[in-house]
DNA sequence: TCGAAAAGTAAAGCTTATTTTACTTTATGA
DNA sequence: TCATAAAGTAAAATAAGCTTTACTTTTCGA
């Protein structure tokens, strides 16, 4: 699952750390679904969503399979 | 989590055992989803998303919190 | 009303998401 | 260059999603 995390966190200027704060989990969560090591929950999908302002599939980008 | 699967599997008029084989899960994790016994994953909420040519949050509301 | 299909439920087990701790590597700016 | 912040990584532990099996309850049409 791709997804626009590193982007969204550049033109705000923000930290993985930042990030992770604004959306409750820990630093790792955010460098492990910016890496494609592991999806995200639906929750914090969501939660992602609701803080960029944006679409679920304007953030993450699955990959059919 | 709140969902529309019951409704949209209506329109179709399909069983719960259906809309599994759709979307590739067993029948009990439909079951349970619908039931809001847990959230589905993201990868599936996608393929709910395409296979009811929707976009997620059509399909799954978020009670944030 | 009876039988079958659909839905609901539950436990055990496996997989994946997330945390915590802790360390290494990379970028950055004084 | 050197110190520090940021990013990357990894292992162990816990939580949540999902499967399989199997059983009970509800729905519904003949």
């Amino acid at each position: 699952m791709k997804n626009k995390l590193k982007v969204l966190r550049a033109e705000r200027d923000w930290t993985q750390a930042d990030l992770a704060n604004a959306l409750e989990v820990s630093r790792q969560t955010v460098n492990a679904i910016e890496k494609g090591k592991f999806d995200p929950s639906l929750p914090l999908a969501f939660k992602a969503a609701r803080l960029f302002n944006l679409p679920i599939e304007e953030i993450f980008q699955d990959e059919p399979g």
